[in-house]
DNA sequence: ACAATATTCCAAAGAAGATTGGAAGATACT
DNA sequence: AGTATCTTCCAATCTTCTTTGGAATATTGT
């Protein structure tokens, strides 16, 4: 093996990062991960895609050593391999948008415009959820709140909220989260309350930064 | 456009910088532009690929917005888009180091074993260049070195080192560097070095390195 | 205008990746 | 053992990416 079959084998082996982030299933993927670890079928169902080609790209991704998979019982729990892939994901998707402007023309497109919703600075909520009155409202699905949610936080499931908007309190503001900043139920759940009469706000960033900035989070049921 | 087909949009927005990366020819240029801006011909020679892959390739980083071009009379001068890019692109191969085993391998490999050769910090070379005798031995190609280089550093082109030994101190010790933690250069000079009876060690990272670190960098001629 | 040089465009061929349906493998429960 | 459930493997197809040689284009200098 000559010089330079090694060099490029070295820059193969730096291309195998960049393959993995290089497909937009495996993308959202990563993102639907970063809320907590799920089995194969439910991430197929939650990205839309086959079970056999969720289960090829996830394979591809661990791989890539981006995630990790363990067994329990009849199924197969995918997982991101440690914090450090979600904040280097989330880092190229910022580095992407810093500069690419068809990145912002796209998440424009698809979230509307969430600065015109006046975003709540998450130190802020974190200050409010001690002494302010606050309803802090996680609309994501019930399995993503289950693995991990603000203190607090009470889970109406995005699909669900129509529904039961009665059972909301009328005076008090509410600061609806999701996913992160590239999910669209906190921005949709914000427009659809305020319809309705609601005082209602998103929060900026969802649960991942919030977690990466290291404010505290509950797993379990709660509330 | 359904909602669907804008999620998708948005990932695939994301995915382009993942595809940029996705490459070993696309990551071995960008290594070279980090070293300064060059024109198509001379990052096709330094690359070892066609002039007119190496024009396609680089107009895949241009649209992922990764690099620029402009035009300097009958050439075609491309360069990182910016810093970040660079930062970037150490990040991503940092954070590939990290968690493939693979890409240890394969770096030592082509490296060898940089550890056993002792390099120098970043910031212990900095002090010394200002009260230690100590020669820096910038061994990249001139035009390289041209583009800028650690101050005071004598520019002896790897390949042409073996016949330059004789105009080198002997009694000073030598620190040689080149474009970075990945490049052999540098490595495999102090080898040379040693067999002749130097005192020599590899500066810890190359030229991208020290410029990230803040530390000084000159331009020009020089020595 | 013409020639020289450097780059990009283009078409074609080959390589690699994505997606699908169905078969095969694991595991748990009866 | 047999059945049900979930996941992976496999083969086929389709799409996208890579690479190449040559033609076309842009710029400079004569």
């Amino acid at each position: 093996m000559d010089e330079r079959t090694r060099k490029t084998n070295l820059y193969e082996q730096f291309a195998r990062v960049g393959k993995a982030l290089s497909n937009p299933a495996r993308l959202e993927l990563l993102d639907l991960l970063a809320q907590g670890e799920r089995g194969v079928e439910d991430l197929a169902e939650a990205a839309r895609m086959k079970v056999s080609n969720t289960s090829a790209q996830l394979r591809e991704l661990a791989r890539a050593g981006l995630v990790d998979a363990r067994r329990d019982g009849v199924r197969v729990i995918y997982r991101l391999a440690d914090e450090q892939v979600e904040e280097f994901v989330g880092q190229v998707q910022g580095f992407a948008a810093s500069r690419l402007a068809e990145v912002e023309h796209a998440a424009r497109d698809y979230l509307g415009d969430v600065a015109a919703l006046d975003p709540v600075a998450r130190d802020e909520l974190a200050r409010r959820l001690r002494d302010g009155r606050v309803l802090v409202l996680d609309v994501r699905p019930e399995a993503e709140y289950a693995a991990g949610h603000i203190p607090g936080a009470v889970n109406v499931p995005h699909d669900l909220l129509a529904a039961r908007l009665t059972d909301l309190p009328a005076g008090t503001e509410i600061v609806a989260y999701c996913r992160g900043r590239y999910c669209v139920f906190a921005p949709d759940a914000v427009r659809l309350l305020r319809d309705h009469g609601f005082d209602a706000r998103p929060l900026d960033g969802g649960l991942p930064e919030w977690r990466r900035s290291g404010l505290p989070v509950t797993a379990g049921a709660e509330a």
